[in-house]
DNA sequence: GCCGTTTTCGGCCCGACTGTTTTCAGTCG
């Protein structure tokens, strides 16, 4: 069983004993342990496998009875006490309390006294007046469920990262231009950059409060205001996303824009941490118990500082081990953007690029690159133009000529070869000799079974030509499942084979993933940064990578290519 | 249900909003 399975368990077991009434610590106990089994980097079966029984009780939240649990899924794939729990209610019952709105009270009194059970029949009672008689309800109310019901149909939940940053990026441009705001910056999950987001947070501080937030009312992309006060609004925009913007006062900013980063998990396990410490945590700051006062912070680092805890990186706040470590000053510096000394998976139009192989250098050249890696699709990708072996040996002739003529860049000669149904490369092992770079990649084939799909990569990976493995799960998030294969057995054999695995910027991959990032790298596993650019804009997806890297706990000595060009040749055996 | 530089028992994050109530329950982030 799976760790996502798991944790889904243990988080219908909150929701069951929210509707029961049970006290709330215990339900948060559930939820705490189910949001660490979630993000936890390793296999909970292969954790058990290797270092026995005890090793779950380590893991922070996890007791003797939850223990106990996850072992009795992993053995027999079922909860005895689920089953039963389950048992005492409706089907489908929890499902209610996804709508807002529905907490655990509502939704058992929809049930025992109008016997609604989903979502459908809400919609119902709510339209027939039946849900607004129910007591501490009213026809307000009910209205604002509706709305909600209808915005959860009509709204996906969660949308791609990458699909929000330049939405971003041009609503702060704007507001930079037509306000006088001070600074500006996401808070939320887009802050931590999760690979989706819900809503976008912007916090800043100004001198003139309402008149920025009239002005961000007013930005051409806004479609609707939802709320708007002196130093607050929420709108809508075209695409139907929601953006919030706070503007706070200067003091002020350091424990607000903590508080709003989150995520949620981390901001309990901070303020428990605090509170064993006679201290309280809010939005405003933090208060001494014992004397009342109430200290603020301009700055987040202050804010850290006085608990005595170093920054800890947006991108680790999960409320994992991330504030234990702070306190020892055991969170290393992870890698940034300007540690990145070259890209080493673009595409020009020589394939399905839109740049000319010397567009792509010189933009490369301009970031500050010392080299890029042109890796063109072969030719069993006839959809994205994949070059045959003669196309392939003119381009290495090209670049040979280019690197003569621009100094200041290496071009390194690639491919992004496709790694065909049976394993087999699809160039062979003499032209793929010839290249500096050899990434190689799944584009077909894609629901073959686990041990299939897991033996076909291990063979590509064991070919000595192959230098790294591209986008290693194949996922399109929001579009694609990720293909059914042993991450585990291909990290080993990454070790085995000296494989690098690829860290991919594109939105829509950031592939492998967290949670494979941080198992990786514990292994020992080389990891690379690319942005698997098919433009010079895409160049930039660099940070994305970089901040999926962050986010697996990765500094710059994880990241091959973060090494000077000839620590990488020697990686992928060539002397320079 | 978890956990321990106050505790192996008795604590457990904090504040705001909304709509329903006449002082607060329920929900949310």
């Amino acid at each position: 069983m799976k760790n996502s399975e798991i944790a889904e368990v243990f988080e219908n077991i909150a929701g069951l004993l929210e509707l029961k009434g049970e006290i709330p610590f215990k339900i948060r106990a559930y939820q705490k342990a189910a949001r660490t089994i979630e993000h936890h980097p390793v296999e909970l079966s292969k954790l058990v496998e290797e270092s026995g029984t005890e090793a779950l009780r380590e893991i922070p939240g996890i007791g003797e009875a939850i223990s106990k649990k996850i072992l009795e899924l992993l053995d027999t794939g079922k909860l005895k006490y689920y089953e039963e729990l389950k048992s005492e209610f409706p089907e489908g019952i929890i499902r209610l309390m996804d709508v807002p709105g529905i907490g655990p009270k509502t939704a058992m009194r929809a049930s025992k006294e109008l016997g609604i059970n989903t979502v459908e029949e809400l919609e119902k009672a709510i339209l027939d007046g039946r849900l607004a008689s129910l007591p501490r309800m009213g026809e307000k109310t009910a209205e604002n469920i509706l709305r909600h019901i209808r915005t959860m149909k009509t709204k996906d939940q969660r949308i791609p990262l990458g699909q929000v940053l330049p939405v971003v990026d041009d609503i702060i441009a704007e507001l930079r231009q037509r306000t006088d705001i001070r600074s500006i910056e996401p808070a939320g999950s887009l802050r931590r950059f999760r690979e989706t987001i819900g809503d976008i947070d912007l916090m800043g501080t100004s001198d003139d409060p309402e008149g920025t937030i009239r002005a961000f009312t007013q930005l051409p992309q806004v479609v609707d205001v939802l709320v708007m006060g002196p130093k607050k609004a929420s709108v809508v925009l075209r695409d139907g996303l929601q953006v919030d913007l706070r503007i706070v006062e200067d003091d002020a900013y350091g424990a607000l824009i903590q508080y709003f980063t989150g995520s949620k998990q981390h901001n309990v396990v901070l303020r428990e941490w605090a509170r064993r410490r006679g201290l309280s945590l809010s939005e405003y700051g933090i208060t001494n118990l014992s004397t009342g006062e109430v200290e603020r912070f301009a700055t987040e680092e202050e804010f850290y500082k006085r608990l005595g805890l170093q920054l800890i990186p947006p991108e680790i706040r999960e409320g994992g081990v991330e504030v234990e470590l702070a306190e020892k000053g055991a969170i290393p510096r992870f890698v940034e953007v300007k540690d990145i000394r070259g890209d080493l998976h673009v595409h020009t139009k020589e394939s399905d690029g839109q740049n000319s192989l010397e567009e792509m250098a010189v933009a490369a050249r301009d970031r500050g690159y010392e080299y890029i890696a042109i890796t063109e699709h072969s030719p069993g990708l006839g959809i994205a133009r994949g070059l045959s072996e003669e196309r392939l040996r003119s381009q290495i002739a090209k670049i040979e000529e280019l690197n003569r003529k621009l100094k200041s860049i290496r071009i390194l000669v690639g491919t992004e070869v496709d790694i065909r149904a049976d394993g087999s490369l699809d160039y062979p092992d003499e032209l793929l000799g010839e290249l500096d770079v050899v990434v190689a990649a799944v584009h077909s084939s894609m629901n073959q079974e686990r041990a299939k799909i897991t033996a076909r990569v291990i063979k590509a990976m064991s070919n000595p030509h192959v230098d790294i493995l591209a986008h290693p799960s194949c996922r399109l998030i929001g579009e694609r499942e990720p293909v059914d294969i042993d991450m585990e057995a291909v990290f080993k054999a990454a070790l085995e084979t000296h494989t690098a695995m690829e860290i991919n910027g594109q939105p829509q991959r950031l592939d492998l993933k967290d949670i494979h990032i941080q198992r990786a790298k514990d292994l020992g596993v080389p990891l690379v940064v690319s942005t698997d650019a098919h433009s010079i804009a895409q160049l930039n997806l660099m940070r994305l990578g970089v901040a999926t890297a962050r986010r697996g706990w990765c500094e710059a000595r994880h990241i091959l290519n973060t090494r000077p060009l000839r620590e990488l040749l020697e990686f992928c055996g060539r002397n320079g």
